[in-house]
DNA sequence: CGACCGATCGTCT
DNA sequence: GACGATCGGTCGA
């Protein structure tokens, strides 16, 4: 397994990059808690002139990181339950980030489970970005590591997502954002049960 | 199944 | 002082 390079997260087109880790894995490792799953949906988040963005506010304290340059995470608190993590991209002073929203888990199931306190492995443990941050001990104190950690890394195992599997539809949660609501910047594997929403 | 609602707190106004 | 890039439980059909 070959950690994407950071070359990966340099680039410009965000929604590309969101695409392209879809059947990546997602490696977290922890105090010797090995984590691992592919990538299955996420949502790119375009810069300041996205108001779907929290960048859309400015560089403030809790954004600075995603204006800085790419290949680090972007660990935030939402409604005050959930860790939610982003991958951030693009060169520095162009805040880029990407949600993942949903993993197949692939390793370390037990200790998904003791984080999350579920009892049973189903469809519900990585669903959704909450789970994700859950599931893989996410916490905004890792926010701003970079992804060649050994910690905390992006993998290709080299398989492959069937182009005709990869959906385009709009992001979820974001009806605030006016006509930015509507761009289809969310992207999923079509059919994959860990994808969350109604419509998978 | 769908609709609704409470939890819970950091961040920005 | 208001409000989230959410989740899971409950209630009713």
């Amino acid at each position: 397994m070959q950690k994407l390079p950071k070359s990966f997260y340099l680039r410009n087109d965000v929604v590309k990059i969101a695409k392209e880790l879809l059947g990546k894995i997602l490696v977290t490792n922890w105090d010797n808690e090995y984590t691992a799953g592919r990538i299955v949906e996420a949502e790119a988040y375009a810069g300041e002139i996205d108001k779907a963005s929290h960048a859309s506010k400015g560089k403030t304290k809790r954004t600075s990181v995603m204006f800085e340059e790419g290949g680090t995470a972007y660990v935030y608190l939402c409604y005050g339950i959930h860790e939610m993590f982003n991958i951030v991209t693009n060169k520095n002073g162009i805040p880029h980030a990407i949600l993942i929203r949903a993993v197949e888990p692939m390793e370390g199931i037990d200790i998904m489970l003791h984080r999350t306190g579920k009892k049973v492995f189903n469809e519900t443990l990585t669903r959704g970005p909450g789970n994700v941050g859950k599931s893989f001990g996410f916490h905004r104190s890792q926010c701003g590591l970079s992804l060649q950690s050994d910690e905390l890394y992006i993998a290709d195992d080299g398989y492959k997502v069937d182009e005709k599997l990869i959906v385009a539809s709009p992001r979820i949660g974001v009806d605030y954002a006016g006509e930015d609501a509507l761009l289809d910047y969310r992207l999923y594997i079509k059919g994959n049960k860990f994808v969350s929403g109604k419509l998978r």
